[in-house]
DNA sequence: GACCTGCTGCGGGGTG
């Protein structure tokens, strides 16, 4: 309490979920509010998502009212009358997310000083999701912003999980001046861990069935035939699950949204054919409103057992009630993820129960190499044991995120009614979070915001917005700093069930799995992007598109060190001991303990044992090239090259020292992922690219290392 | 070869 206290410095609170942090910041900080005589002192809290707001809003309240003090909700679902109240008397905690505040910024610039005139205190809940993302770099520019438009300095109190590198926390909450923030972490003894990993092999039918008959089968009744989807594997794996898991609550992991609509129907059919009452439920953000709260106010009732088949909605800290056990399906992707799932389960005092369940393919003569070596499991032991070294992925802070530098100007402009350049700079860069951007690179920046129609420079040298800047400013989607695709709605009657990618839009009559449930779709509405559905007894499940991952550098590294060692870990069942000996004996018959390229056919792997963003930058150095080449994960699949000669070309491209990555991104067709890359210059478009996306050093380092273990046929 | 997050101001019409 003596550091928040003092009012006069930084704090980090680390520590786990439901292990008080919040009261831990809001005790002392309530005691300061009271002590402050004008009785309108102010606390802002700021929140990632809506629903932690919600949700802490039951806890302050009712403390926070015996002290005679308000707490306002504030996001996109909280009436405008509410909002109102607040902004006639701004006292008491406002509880707000970073796009709210963005909207203040907007739409009451000339009034903000008046507004957080007696601001005492600023708490940011679950820093580590900010940290290294568009979101975060949006949130420390508000934050210095607010201290601007108020003229001093509030103290800055974060709460976050235990989460990799503290240093790039304490960075991440005061630019510049980490040093003086003052870190806590919990010591907690740590809870016992229960941990299986579970392998299973997927058994082909002898026959494959015709391509064209499996694609109708969707469009017609057949698709009535329960499982008939289903694998070997996959069956198998939820016929455990369901034994398992029955009679008490739990959460099941799968990674994509589709894998968790195929569990969540596998699971409530073996529920129905037993006569027993559902008790799976699907829960992902594709998934209404509804639907969502459905599943979780059962994970909260007591008197009914209840287990969610979830993707990552369920890793944050909303309160879900106790869970016994937690299970993964496929491996999981990092350390950090997989360890704030693991926190998700264990009541207290009792341990923590985690089950992984792995499926590999079944190993014919035409299998692949790649799968031959099992990387499924191996990933999954990989991150396992790298989760029990207590080892964690730092988020990535390279960057110049410069999508989110060119949306602040525009708000900039809208809170002033009007900036010069120089003090824009001045504001964002030189004071402010996009520290690595210089006055020439600012002065780029805006001369190509100009040329797209977004600012202009009027006579006295004031920069104001541009026809299509005010266009964009002025719609209520400008608030958020990060990309969603355009997404059909999915109606049954009048209800909502959820929404489905544009790109991907579904034919009538065709049968779906949404929900946990089977639909046949009766109309799509093209221009109201409407699909109206109604219950059917068949159905299957839909793609819904998304983004590839990236695997650190020392989880493949890792993965190395599994396939080079010969011990076996104990957290095996004897299915996935069987198929590790596979894959350790498949790699050692491949040599790749001595070698890092093997022939594929005409084609030949590089084996490079190292993170996608070195991986990537590889790929694009050789197809700068002009090789054809195919990112398999642990590998890149070079077409028709064989293994001397390409050892060769990468000897001349090490000799040629690290690559520039502005160069690299050059050669990079399609370089727009983030919400305003579209209105960057080309030159700066490939600078922000080659430092967020690339690794060149890495790349460098990585081949040569590669080239030590030489192919010695 | 994956996931997640967020959103204003207004006019029209009904209710107390």
């Amino acid at each position: 309490m003596e550091p928040i206290l003092a009012g006069d410095r930084d704090v980090i609170i680390a520590a786990n979920t439901a292990s008080g942090k919040t009261e831990a910041a809001f005790l002392p900080i309530a005691t300061r509010l009271v002590e402050e005589s004008t009785g309108d002192a102010l606390a802002l809290y700021i929140s990632p998502l809506k629903a932690l707001i919600n949700d802490q809003l039951s806890r302050l309240e009712p403390f926070f009212a015996q002290l005679d003090l308000p707490v306002h909700p504030w996001h996109g679902d909280i009436a405008a009358s509410r909002k109102k109240r607040f902004r006639a008397h701004p006292r008491g905690v406002l509880l707000i997310t970073p796009e709210s505040l963005e909207g203040t910024f907007v739409s009451q610039g000339f009034y903000l000083h008046s507004v957080f005139r007696n601001l005492m205190f600023v708490v940011v809940d679950e820093l580590h999701s900010f940290i290294g993302t568009e979101r975060g770099r949006q949130l420390q520019s508000l934050l210095h912003r607010l201290e601007v438009a108020i003229k001093r300095r509030v103290p800055r109190i974060a709460l976050s999980a235990t989460l990799g590198d503290m240093g790039l926390a304490t960075e991440h909450l005061r630019p510049g001046d980490a040093a003086n923030v003052h870190l806590i972490v919990s010591k907690g003894a740590g809870q016992e861990i229960k941990l299986i990993v579970r392998g299973y092999e997927e058994k082909r039918p002898q026959i494959e069935p015709p391509e064209e008959a499996a694609g109708n089968s969707s469009q017609t009744e057949q698709g009535e035939a329960e499982d008939a989807q289903v694998d070997s594997a996959t069956a198998a794996i939820g016929n455990d699950l369901f034994k398992t898991l029955r009679g008490s609550n739990n959460l099941v992991f799968a990674n994509s949204r589709r894998s968790v609509e195929l569990y969540a129907d596998l699971l409530r059919c073996r529920c129905e054919a037993a006569r027993l009452p559902v008790e799976f439920w699907p829960h992902h953000g594709s998934l209404s409103k509804d639907l969502r709260e459905h599943v979780e106010s059962a994970l909260k009732d007591r008197n009914r057992p209840a287990t969610a088949v979830c993707t990552s909605t369920l890793e944050l800290g909303i309160d879900i009630g106790n869970v016994k056990s937690v299970a993964q399906i496929g491996t999981p992707y990092s350390v950090a993820s997989l360890r704030q799932r693991l926190g998700r389960s264990g009541r207290r005092g009792e341990p923590a129960i985690l089950r992984v369940y792995i499926e590999e393919p079944e190993i014919t003569a035409h299998t692949s190499p790649i799968d031959a070596l099992r990387t499924e499991l191996v990933q999954a032991i990989s991150i396992v044991r790298l989760l029990l070294a207590k080892w964690c992925e730092p988020p990535n802070p390279a960057g110049l995120h410069l999508s989110t530098l060119v949306h602040q100007i525009l708000s900039l402009i809208a809170q002033n009614g009007g900036i010069t350049a120089s003090q824009g700079w001045k504001v964002l860069c030189r004071d402010g979070p996009f520290r690595g951007v210089e006055p020439d690179m600012f002065a780029r920046l805006l001369r190509g915001l100009a040329a797209k129609d977004l600012v202009l420079q009027a006579s006295d040298g004031v920069l104001l917005h541009a026809p299509l800047g005010e266009k964009i400013v002025n719609h209520y989607s400008f608030y958020t700093v990060f990309l969603t695709p355009e997404e059909y709605r999915v109606v049954a009657g009048d209800r909502e069930l959820g929404t489905l990618p544009v790109d991907r839009p579904l034919q009538e009559n065709c049968l779906i799995i949404l929900g946990g449930r089977r639909w046949r779709v009766v109309r799509v509405d093209e221009r109201r992007r409407v699909i109206e559905v109604v219950r059917a007894a068949g159905g299957r499940v839909p793609v819904f598109g998304g983004q590839a991952g990236c695997l650190h550098d020392r989880i493949r590294k890792e993965m190395l060190a599994v396939y080079s060692d010969p011990e076996m870990p104990a957290f095996l069942d004897s299915k996935a001991c069987e198929l590790l000996l596979e894959g350790r004996d498949n790699f050692h018959r491949f040599r790749l303990h001595e070698r890092s390229v093997m022939r594929c056919g005409s084609d030949s792997l590089l084996f490079l044992w190292a993170g996608d963003r070195v991986v990537d930058t590889i790929a694009v150095q050789l197809q700068a090239l002009g090789f054809s080449v195919m990112n398999q994960g642990l590998a890149l699949q070079i077409a028709d090259i064989e293994p001397r000669l390409l050892l060769r070309r990468l000897g001349e491209i090490i000799a040629q020292g690290p690559p520039d990555p502005v160069v690299l991104a050059e050669s990079v067709s399609n370089k727009l992922s983030e919400k305003y890359d579209g209105f960057l210059p080309d030159d700066l478009l490939c600078e922000d690219y080659g430092c967020s996306r690339l690794d060149a050093h890495g790349a460098w380092e990585t081949l040569k290392q590669a080239l030590q273990r030489p192919e010695r046929t």
